[in-house]
DNA sequence: GTGAAAGCGCTAACAC
DNA sequence: GTGTTAGCGCTTTCAC
């Protein structure tokens, strides 16, 4: 491994004045400037983070822990956030908690040994607040995303209950007047502890609409159950919280288990989506990362951030391709 | 930030004897070790990483470079990949190319500045060998996934070419014999250099059947051009490369720009083409993962792994949803 | 303008 | 069985 060293001795100068030159801070001759940088070159020098983060505790990397893999709005969120955190000099570490806070826990202490200066984190659960003082301790910023679940610390949410409200008005408007909410069912959190709460939205119609709430726990739901739900309840549109969701929900429909003439609309605009031609909320992750990024810039991860959506109408059923 | 030493001074033992205790490494008295353990537990103390790894230069870490973020088979792999890795207790740090040779150099550079063990990354040129060179020097291996450009390092590839073997295969015996395959262009590679080749598959068939092959460079193509160049072939049957290159083809259908009664094959075998009943090829990923897995293991970082596919029959065109 | 030296957190060789 | 010590790569203070 080429260090620093053996820069500096081949450049005939000392470690700490090659380490000036490399870094552009303190005094060096424009000489050996040029012979350390030719140096460095030519020995395909790479400065080791290692060394560099145990002498200053900032080492400009974000961690951020992933809640659902499997779920592609989470990935296109990434990739944005890794492109506009490189754009301020920052790296970002990526680990899994997969809806277990077990492995919520694993990945803050991975992200804490690594000393990543921020996390951010979708709770999994409620009982990890243990973990956030230990961060915190260690100098280590924590900011909540997706999920507000713990008040000590602040979250930059997507404001799902105007998600559902939109979608509402936009089928009350269209003549739909008896909704269906398919919501997800958190594993390891009550529904009461998490903010936002999608059920918000569609309480506002109350007067003017029949609706029913349903929740579904997505690693262990009863796929006739909901059919059976549904087809009972006889809803004159159903709304989706997740892609996730409404994949089981084009599923029913393509299966002729509900029927066709239920209007549908989906929260995550994603590509195959607007490949169906199907309506759906989107979430700006645009947005959302410039709002991280707003929050990293100025410190303020106390702070409680709402990022609007909005509906994309397309058709509102799945009668033809 | 709670360091070993804080441990060792509340246990009332020296830095060394923490050491051992809290890694399970040489001589340490059980009741000395109880203190410990019970000091750290009480501190709180996870482990700093930069201070281990700069120790041994073996710091199990994992870097891999993607090239294509818009891609979920990457993720799924991604996803597969870190849980496999976590068990034999190695993190993984993703990074970013986008294709583009550039950042790839930026990639390989902050991956080799952890200090990662090992490179895993989708080659975007072929121009990069001085990076890998640079790695290797580091004592960092690298191997290459889903193409192989560079002979001097090995590779992990699918076998795209028995992917288009077995689309063909599957075509000429429902009776399509006119077949088009659209593949991809590579940015900054030439189609000759990277193994493997999905044409191979096709070419074997060039005494039954007839058959075009059409390269889509994704950054920068021309909707109507390719529209023109199918309807121009007039083709019975048509596989597309990629799960991208596939949203593009079912939207021509979806709008009626192509003739619907086109046979359609794509490779990368997804829940959405599942969910729509397409025919699709399935590339192994957990196949894929275990044979990284394995690579590592065995530190066989020079060989060239072909991971087999599979086709998964449905219908075989988009007529009715 | 430069270099020697200390120290970040950790491990391991080596005394004791 | 335990502690002292050196050193991993790097930055920064402080003499010179």
């Amino acid at each position: 491994m080429i260090s620093i060293k053996d820069v500096a001795n081949h450049a005939g100068v000392s470690i700490a004045t090659a380490s000036r030159a490399l870094n552009g801070n303190g005094y060096c001759s424009e000489k050996n400037k040029k012979k350390i940088l030719a140096a460095a070159k030519e020995l395909d020098y790479i400065p080791n983070q290692y060394g560099k983060a145990l002498k200053d505790s900032e080492n400009n990397v974000v961690g951020i822990i992933i809640s659902d893999t499997s779920n592609e709005y989470y990935w296109t969120m990434i990739s944005l956030l890794e492109d506009y955190l490189k754009k301020i000099h920052y790296n970002l570490m990526t680990v899994y908690s997969s809806e277990d806070p077990k492995k919520e826990e694993e990945s803050f202490k991975t992200l804490i040994s690594y000393n990543v200066s921020i996390i951010l984190f979708t709770p999994t659960c409620s009982t990890n607040l243990n973990l956030i003082k230990v961060a915190l301790a260690n100098g280590t910023k924590v900011i909540q995303i997706f999920r507000k679940v713990y008040n000590e610390i602040g979250a930059i949410l997507n404001s799902d209950d105007l998600s559902t409200y939109l979608a509402c008005e936009y089928l009350y408007k269209k003549g739909y007047h008896k909704m269906m909410l398919l919501d997800v069912n958190y594993a390891y959190l009550n529904y009461e502890e998490v903010i936002p709460k999608r059920s918000e939205g569609i309480e506002k119609f109350k007067n003017l609409c029949e609706y029913k709430v349903i929740h579904i726990d997505f690693n262990d739901y009863d796929k006739e159950a909901i059919i059976n739900q549904i087809n009972s309840y006889k809803p004159d549109s159903i709304i989706c919280a997740t892609n996730v969701l409404a994949m089981l929900i084009i599923d029913m429909f393509n299966n002729n288990q509900i029927s066709k003439d239920i209007a549908f609309i989906t929260f995550d605009d994603n590509i195959w989506f607007k490949l169906f031609n199907i309506t759906t909320i989107k979430q700006n992750s645009k947005l959302f990362v410039e709002k991280a990024i707003e929050v990293i810039r100025r410190g303020s991860f106390n702070d409680t951030i709402f990022i609007d959506s909005e509906l994309v109408p397309r058709k509102l059923n799945l009668k033809q391709s």
